[in-house]
DNA sequence: CTCCTCACG
DNA sequence: GACGTACGTGAGGAGT
């Protein structure tokens, strides 16, 4: 850094702003002012770092206590550990949780400071005011004049020649509790600690401190131990003649060897290190002139309108010609200390967010949204400009370039879709809209026959440890954003090649927010959307079919271009969508809930779980056996053989050859041999269709899972590993495929024998913990139905409660057909019931059934009143949402068909129920990772199944795990909803996967 | 590639 | 008055 201040000397004024104690009072004094003033338009709370803003801006400008600084450091406190906590493990152990809204201001608060043009101060090790002590303690040797910002009276043993303290103002003038800034200087230590400056430390020894819980000596205060050091001179002397003290309790306390070792322990803890090794140095601290556009960038994206009018007056610039700054429209702030999920509980007089159109767009351009839309389709995509780089010297250059746009988007390609058993060949990466590159790594020459062995690299390609090692500080750099479509996939690639990618954003799930029910969200389709592009497919540079190739060994100029124009492609669309979610107010639904499942499931999915080949071997066979059994006596039975996999040949044997009754057909006019139909015949006493049902239910076990999922276990890993994909459903939903681990048999014993072949690892259980119910208590809670509420909130039997309200029967000895029924119809409500569906479900007369439905509604009205207005809201603004802002479209709901609008109308009944509970798991499952580490627990998540969760864990751990998984998913709706209706977690530990389960 | 069927929540 | 419906998924096998 070139100094162009004179070195620190006298005439310096050097400022020692304690950022905490700083934070802390611009917080508290933010919720005293009225609320609309602490929440930017996307609910992101920013009310301290206005206040924090203003404060600094005020001591960049016009100093403080007549001075104005030369010099200005911001120091913040790192960690939580610091040396101290060492020393003494209950060390501002009784500290409470900052306030879940002041959270993600912590990093804002550092970009504030950037954006002034400093550096926030903050070391390892040592707390801020160690790091004061050590600039004051330079300066003041160098006779510089220091004053120290801070409302901390530990910092009042600096207090001396050259060195004082200031106290800000707190509370608005005038308002009551207000108080008065003032200035410390040596009396004002003396009149609060009864002693010099150079005293202090020997007063807080005696008298302790209850806020850092620094112990001190018992029943001394500071009155006191002022008192004493003043007539012994220094705690040494005062402790070496304790024994002579008069007073007994008081010479008790200053002699009881454990007392002593207390004493000298408190002394330690309050002294400040004056000589820690400064990784600023002091003369670095010089104030400088801001880079008035990249503060107001930052003030824009902040949505400071005052602020940001005076900071452009000051500096002479038109704010309106700066745009807000990209990296904070969103991206900062939403994330806690550790990463994790952290965010404030909307006032309940608020709608959900989400759904509300934006009140205030001071801070995005009106017409923002509408100037990216309209440059997404006039640049043209041109991919004659990517370059392919292939010197580490260009690569170095593309990552300067990204540094300096604070932000990348990139694309790996790859030898196989699959991210855990694909070799990485190239990696692209783009800087803006057509300023895009490829990095091709691992290309091949076709000529060889080994495409693994590293003879026949493509010449020309910088090493891939080369490149990887350059790129890797990038990926990793806090500060630089990385985007990308479906990162969940670079993400897995990069990490086998140990690469941590952070922080990201992700164009696809921002698709997803602002567009589930409008189409699909592939990069192709939304390419095609919102740049009018036709984007190169895999197939025209790697072939396909008996022309495959392979990316691989595509040829390179065309697999530079599809690579590139990916990149070149997510960067365009983040440019779209990223002020779309904040227009559309969804940001926080992307924060919330899209965003942080990225990292969270792929290190899920890169774990796996443990498959017993043997016993799904052992399965196949068993279950040919039985299978051929029965074939033979279907065979005997038809008096022919056919093919039992065919639903036309069987339905020709059926209904057309044994003219059996009951025949129904299928959507496209052929027999249906469904099990529904079978069933239907088998209960009429058909051993035929019976043999069927057994023989369909073995051939599926067989085929689907037994033979299937062996194929999926990974060579390197010996696990499978599921891929979970984000954006599939329109609920919001996961679903799970490569195999699909969601729909692992449960519901019979023969089925259940496969999930016995999902086991732990050695020395470990299986955990899976489930809701109990989730979808009929987030009814009861969506719709206010006071009895389900009520026999939630007092555990009963859900469906035999439903029942008893419905028969008039009482819930002791009742029959289990009858709750079976209640059981069916509670479900039906879920999906929108229909006469006509719940009689097919209950094989009963459709008119029975619709009585059913008609006694339901008058014995909960308040269900009929959610469907109700739920079909008024979906036909009058085509989408619904969930009571967490996930918004749901469905543009068919003005179909011209009746039986379409009604398939809608159902559908949007059905996804604020199911789309709610799938938030609720995403909520659970982001906040998991860090709670189980919090915890000291090395359990790990390994599955997902809509309602359940399944951890792998050290048999030890299996308590503590469940604990843990049980809390955090019955209190994953916090703070952003309060349920009406407690959630309920059952939970168990296992071998393997079914007695887990 | 579509259809049917069936595994799951 | 007739029409087709329970909501949300993914996979295997047959048949085109």
């Amino acid at each position: 850094m070139t100094l162009t201040h004179k070195p620190v000397g006298p005439g310096s004024h050097i400022f020692l702003v304690d950022g905490s104690s700083f934070v802390f009072r611009a917080y508290f004094q933010s919720i005293r002012q009225d609320a609309k003033y602490n929440y930017r338009s996307d609910r992101l709370p920013t009310g301290a770092v206005r206040l924090f803003c203003t404060k600094l801006l005020q001591f960049v400008r016009e100093g403080a206590a007549g001075v104005k600084p030369t010099h200005l450091a911001i120091i913040f406190d790192k960690s939580e550990h610091s040396f101290r906590k060492d020393l003494y493990p209950d060390y501002k152990a009784h500290r409470t949780e900052p306030p879940d809204d002041l959270i993600p201001q912590f990093p804002l608060m550092r970009a504030v400071v950037r954006a002034f043009g400093l550096t926030p101060i903050e070391q390892d090790v040592y707390e801020a005011d160690d790091l004061i002590a050590t600039y004051a303690t330079q300066a003041q040797a160098k006779g510089a004049d220091v004053l120290i910002v801070s409302a901390d009276k530990d910092l009042m043993q600096l207090v001396g020649p050259g060195v004082r303290m200031y106290d800000p103002a707190s509370g608005t003038a005038g308002t009551k509790g207000a108080r008065e800034e003032r200035l410390i200087g040596e009396a004002e230590v003396i009149d609060y600690f009864g002693v010099p400056p150079d005293k202090v430390v020997d007063v807080q020894a005696l008298a302790g401190d209850s806020t850092d819980n620094v112990p001190g000596a018992k029943g001394i205060g500071v009155k006191t131990a002022a008192q004493l050091i003043n007539e012994y001179g220094d705690l040494e002397k005062l402790l070496a003649q304790a024994s002579g003290i008069k007073q007994p309790k008081r010479r008790e306390a200053l002699t009881e060897p454990d007392a002593v070792a207390r004493i000298l322990l408190s002394k330690k803890l309050c002294e400040l290190v004056r000589d820690a090794p400064l990784q600023t140095p002091l003369e670095e601290l010089g104030l400088h002139q801001p880079d008035a556009a990249k503060l107001i960038a930052f003030l824009q994206a902040m949505e400071f309108t005052t602020i940001t009018r005076r900071v452009a007056e000051m500096y002479g610039v038109q704010a309106q010609d700066i745009e807000p700054d990209p990296r904070f429209l969103g991206v900062a702030g939403w994330r806690g200390r550790n990463g994790e999920l952290s965010e404030i509980a909307p006032p309940a007089s608020e709608a959900p967010r989400g759904i509300e159109k934006p009140t205030s767009d001071a801070l995005i351009p009106a017409n923002l949204v509408a100037t990216r839309l309209a440059e997404a389709k006039a640049v043209k995509i041109d991919r004659s400009t990517y370059e392919t780089v292939v010197s580490a010297e260009r690569l170095d250059d593309w990552i300067t370039e990204a540094v300096g746009a604070g932000l990348v988007a990139i694309n790996v390609e790859t030898t196989l879709p699959d991210p855990m058993r694909c070799e990485l060949i190239g990696v692209s990466l783009a800087t803006a809209p057509g300023r895009a590159c490829y990095i091709p790594l691992q290309h091949r020459s076709g000529d060889s026959a080994d495409l693994f062995s590293g003879a026949n690299l493509v010449e020309g390609q910088i090493p891939l440890d080369v490149a990887l090692a350059r790129l890797k500080p990038l990926f990793e750099d806090a500060s630089i954003l990385k985007i990308a479509h479906n990162m969940k996939h670079d993400l897995l690639v990069l990490s086998r090649y140990g690469i941590d990618v952070a922080p990201i954003d992700d164009a696809m799930l921002m698709s997803y927010a602002l567009d589930s029910g409008r189409g699909d969200h592939r990069l192709e389709e939304l390419a095609r959307n919102y740049c009018g592009h036709e984007a190169l497919t895999f197939a025209s540079v790697a072939g396909a079919g008996r022309n495959f190739l392979g990316f691989a060994r595509a040829a390179l100029t065309a697999a530079a271009e599809y690579a590139a124009e990916r990149a070149d492609i997510s960067l365009r669309l983040w440019r779209v969508l990223k002020p779309r979610l904040l227009a559309e107010r969804m940001t926080a639904v992307y924060e919330t809930l899209e965003r942080p499942m990225v990292a969270t499931l792929a290190r899920m999915e890169r774990r796996g779980v443990t498959v017993e080949r043997a016993t799904l071997s052992r399965l196949s066979g068993e279950f040919a056996q039985d299978m051929a059994r029965l074939e033979a006596e279907i065979f005997e039975l038809a008096g022919e053989s056919f093919n039992l996999s065919s639903p036309k040949q069987l339905g020709d044997i059926l209904f057309g050859k044994m003219g059996l009754p009951g025949a129904k057909k299928t959507a496209t006019g052929a027999w249906s041999t469904s099990a529904s139909v079978l069933e239907d015949l088998a209960v009429a006493g058909n051993d035929f269709s019976r043999r069927i049902l057994d023989w369909r239910q073995l051939s599926k076990l067989k085929s689907t899972y037994a033979d299937a999922l062996p194929g999926y276990i990974n060579a390197e890993t010996g696990r499978v590993h599921t891929s979970y994909a984000l954006a599939a459903t329109t609920t919001g939903r996961l679903s799970s495929s490569e195999p699909n681990l969601q729909n692992i048999p449960v519901r019979n014993e023969a089925g259940r024998k496969i999930r016995k072949a999902f086991v732990s690892a050695p020395g470990h259980v299986l955990i899976s913990a489930d809701y109990s119910q989730i979808e009929l208590r987030l009814l009861a809670h969506i719709a206010d139905i006071p009895q389900l509420r009520r026999a939630f909130a007092e555990n009963l039997d859900i469906h035999a409660m439903t029942a008893s309200e419905m028969f008039n029967v009482p819930i002791k000895d009742m029959p289990p057909e009858t709750r079976r029924r209640a059981k069916a119809i509670n479900f039906g409500i879920i999906y929108g019931i229909s006469a006509f569906g719940l009689a097919n479900q209950l094989s009963i007369p459709r008119e029975e059934a619709s009585a059913y439905i008609k006694r339901y509604f008058e014995r909960f009205p308040g269900i009929r009143d959610y469907m109700d207005s739920t079909r008024k809201t979906v036909r009058e603004k085509g989408e619904v949402s969930t009571i967490f802002g996930r918004i749901y479209h469905f543009p068919g709901i003005s179909s011209a068909n009746a039986s379409d609008r009604a398939f809608y109308e159902r559908a949007a009944i059905n996804a604020p129920i199911q789309g709610a509970a799938a938030d609720i798991i995403r909520r659970a499952m982001i906040r998991m990772d860090d709670a189980l580490a919090r915890a000291g627990l090395s359990a790990q998540m390994l599955l997902q199944v809509h309602d359940e969760l399944v951890f792998e864990a050290p048999n030890d751990e299996a308590e503590a795990t469940i604990e843990v998984a049980r809390r955090v998913m019955e209190q994953a709706p916090a703070p952003a909803v309060h349920l009406a209706v407690p959630l309920k977690v059952d939970a168990r530990a296992a071998a393997n996967w079914d007695e887990a389960h």
